[in-house]
DNA sequence: CACTCATGAAACATATCGTGTTGCATGAGA
DNA sequence: TCTCATGCAACACGATATGTTTCATGAGTG
């Protein structure tokens, strides 16, 4: 658990949501993990509030795609789990006082600046169609006799 | 306490080390940072491991400056510092037997991949001595009754 | 209506890591 | 010998992602 990994988490979620045909429970999602349901809710919850995915209550509930993977992108995903923090790295203070240290802020924070600038960009031009394309194109690749996306639903 | 700061502060003492004559206790240096002196002599071991700065024992001891502030850059700070991890997001498994991961992970890799590039590249181009000259100009522009550099050392 | 299934939400435990702090050993100079 | 300062180890603390349990809510089924 060294780092924040509920963007690669939630993309895994929504690319195999993606081989299902209709609602799919937080249980099922949280097996494919190896996690658990709670942790699947957590995470789903700010793409629901965004419209990205439904979920329903009871009897034959669960969670479904309710986006056109080629209109989302994964800056899309990243905003909807609240834009969290990008770098481990950091200023020792926001506002400070002594003259070297707003010296130091202006040389890093530029830098992150425009490396946080890149990482979205990269975000907002990758959709979740291409992902799921790329994963179909690696069935394929990987040959006839491959594992089924998933081979556990059986 | 949020995030990791050494290299934030690693410069911060460099740089007021810059405007001193002679070697600087941890103490005042902590003092100036408002932190431990601990805290300094565990961010600058690994700088004098690379012979940036020097330390002596006993009685006059202290830390001095033993490279040219021009000719170092802030990516050796940050290999100094361990090359600490740049980003506070990663991928769930480096190595996931799931297809629907290895997608996932290609995706989101090559973006942080091209992030930290981009973010060490600019590390690169500024050395300590831009960022000294940075602090003088902010020094000047502040005024002529602007306060000292370290009027805590009068 | 009673029962079951599944989400929603809150509380708590756990692990990691940067930071702050204390204590002691080592070495250099007065 | 005494003092000063680094070097190092150990521990406490705070923040945060993650894992887990528990209970409430609501939807479908018998």
């Amino acid at each position: 658990m060294r780092r924040d990994s509920r963007l690669s988490g939630v993309l895994h979620v929504l690319l195999h949501m993606a081989e299902f045909d209709g609602s799919v429970t937080s249980e099922r999602l949280a097996a494919l993990m190896n996690t658990n349901p709670v942790v699947v809710r957590r995470l789903m919850g700010g793409l629901r509030d965004l419209g990205l995915v439904a979920s329903e209550k009871g009897h034959g509930g669960g969670w479904t795609l309710v986006c056109d993977l080629d209109r989302v992108t994964l800056y899309d995903v990243y905003v909807a789990l609240g834009s969290p923090g990008i770098f481990a790295m950091g200023h020792r203070s926001e506002e400070p006082a002594c003259l070297v240290e707003k010296a130091v802020n202006g040389a890093l924070g530029s830098a992150f600046e425009d490396a946080e600038r890149l990482l979205l960009a990269r975000f907002s031009d990758v959709t979740l169609g291409h992902l799921s394309a790329d994963f179909h194109a690696r069935m394929a690749a990987s040959g006839p006799c491959a594992q089924e996306a998933h081979p556990d639903v059986a």
